[in-house]
RNA sequence: GGCGCCGUAGCCAAGUGGUAAGGCAGAGGUCUGCAAAACCUCUAUUCGCGAGUUCGAUUCUCGCCGGCGCCUCCA
């Protein structure tokens, strides 16, 4: 079996060879960092740490690019109302973009290239798409694509089988003028007052002006990529549904054009909207939900990563308090596990613990097994945490018969397990409280030996209104928050 | 108007032309002083509705009903 993809581009599920056996150029769409970030963006990319995971686990050498986009109407807008540079009010969500995606334990990219730092190499791209005649200037001084030059524009969104409504969505109201065809984009946006207020605004030889959103990725791809393995097409280029028109179509344009190769990206991955509550998560809408917000909530991370991944990632979902209540009690049963699993001894005794360690033995090769199977075709996690679950069930049953749990065992748990990244998070340890319940356990045990039941059933009750819950075992008494 | 998606048990959600994964919740049982956790058993003769293709459809086709997305800077 080997890894199969859904490609936007073609529609299909298809095998996956990166260019270059091995190794592997990923680059994603990363947050406009204007404000900060919800948890349906977040959605998306913990579907590219999962791919970006799944990938390193099947042995490929990855180079993960994810921008942050730190120039375009929103941000200069938001800066200007507040009376700061671009600069000054980008930094403090850039920062808390960082901060969220290490409390969802997304793997850190490579590279997080800036719009604003990577001014020169779109200025070149602008050069060559003006020079081969693609690209020209507007009456309003800046510079657009002329769609009409580019034959292939349309074919990620299959553009060729619809009938474009401009402004059907009811978010341009822009003039068009400028423009010689309503549907060419622009790629230099002529430098207005709100761009020099709030330093948004370069010099170039086209003209003084900041980028156009589209083009940012384009040249922080297409430099990055050279510089770190000279190429100039990317294996696997992803993003939120929603980015396939015109995004990326027009990343594509801009990108094909300049290089003269047909493809920009050779597989195109897109992530399916969160819904919240039933409705759209938009700041429009106001009804936005960010990963501080769960962070403060005291949502494990862990519990948001296993509700997220047990839908596929092309499916909708919707995110609600029932949601993660769903997944919150599902990821306990995943932490019991774990946690029985490390504890318990590494060898068994007898012919029964024997069987039972073959038992174990054999759940963690099945679990190997469909875990990749399911991973292999198109990432579905859903199934991949089904193995999970399974292997839990399993391996329960083993231990409840005294399988040691041997390193393989162990190691396929961690393994898969790791893969999602869907432990939970061990909680601070609350001295004070572990104290009291400690002597509060010693109590109910000294209770309990002189058969006193009713007042050790006080003191569990006790606990319960702290929220403390006992577990009586073999090996004594074990406690949990919750 | 154009392009497209979805509708599977109380809830969430996989899935396949051959007779329905997994999770949550619930019921009974084992274990326990009682619990908790764990384990066992049970919980959709059925996959929005109707028709068609087929030996056979939840899975393919058509129609209908119901939700929804995109159509120029929203992940």
């Amino acid at each position: 079996m080997t890894l199969r993809l859904y490609n936007t581009m073609t529609r299909q599920v298809e095998d996956f060879a990166p260019l270059t056996p091995g190794r592997v150029s990923l680059y994603t769409c990363g947050p406009t960092i204007w404000n900060y970030a919800h948890i349906g963006n977040f959605r998306t990319f913990l579907f590219e740490d999962l791919l970006r995971r799944w990938l390193e686990a099947s042995g490929l050498t990855v180079f993960h690019i994810m921008n942050l986009t730190d120039v375009d109407d929103r941000t200069i807008q938001a800066a200007a109302k507040a009376g700061v540079t671009l600069r000054e009010h980008v930094e403090p969500y850039a920062a808390a973009f960082f901060a969220d995606r290490d409390y969802l334990r997304i793997l850190p990219a490579h590279a997080y290239p800036r719009a604003t730092q990577f001014i020169a190499p779109m200025i070149t791209l602008v050069e060559s798409l003006l020079a081969k005649g693609i690209a020209y200037r507007g009456d309003d001084g800046s510079v657009y694509f002329a769609i009409a030059r580019f034959p292939a524009y349309g074919r990620l969104s299959q553009l060729d089988q619809r009938e474009l409504r401009s402004g059907a969505s009811g978010r341009v109201s822009s003039d068009e003028y400028a423009k010689e065809d309503a549907r060419d984009f622009v790629l230099w946006k002529a430098a207005q007052p709100d761009d020099e207020a709030v330093k948004a605004a370069w010099d170039a030889p086209f003209g003084r002006g900041r980028p156009g959103w589209h083009l940012e990725c384009s040249a922080m791809a297409l430099d990055l990529l050279r510089e770190k393995w000279g190429g100039d097409v990317l294996d696997i280029h992803c993003g939120g549904v929603d980015l396939i028109f015109p995004h990326h179509e027009d990343e594509i344009a801009q990108s094909c054009a300049h290089t003269g190769k047909p493809d920009f990206a050779r597989v195109w991955m897109h992530a399916e909207f969160l819904n919240i509550r039933g409705a759209k998560m938009s700041k429009r809408f106001g009804n936005i939900t960010t990963a501080r917000d769960l962070k403060e909530d005291g949502v494990d991370a862990a519990a948001l990563r296993l509700f997220f991944f047990q839908t596929h990632y092309r499916q909708r979902l919707d995110l609600n308090d029932e949601s993660i209540a769903q997944a919150v009690a599902g990821l306990r049963r995943l932490g019991d596990f774990a946690a029985r699993l490390e504890a318990a001894p590494a060898a068994s005794s007898g012919a029964v613990g024997a069987a039972a360690t073959a038992e174990l033995e054999g759940a963690a090769t099945l679990l190997r097994e469909q875990f990749t199977a399911a991973l292999d075709d198109d990432l579905n996690a859903p199934r991949a945490v089904a193995a999970l679950f399974d292997f839990v069930t399993a391996g329960n049953r083993a231990l409840d018969r005294g399988a040691g749990a041997s390193g393989p065992a162990r190691e396929a748990f961690r393994w898969a397990a790791g893969v999602l990244d869907v432990l939970p998070t061990p909680k601070a340890a609350d001295a004070e409280l572990a104290a009291w319940v400690e002597e509060r356990i010693q109590s109910r045990r000294a209770a309990r030996q002189a058969r006193d039941f009713a007042k050790a059933d006080l003191i569990r009750d006790e606990l319960a209104a702290r929220g403390v819950t006992l577990e009586d075992g073999p090996g004594g008494t074990k406690w949990r928050v919750g």
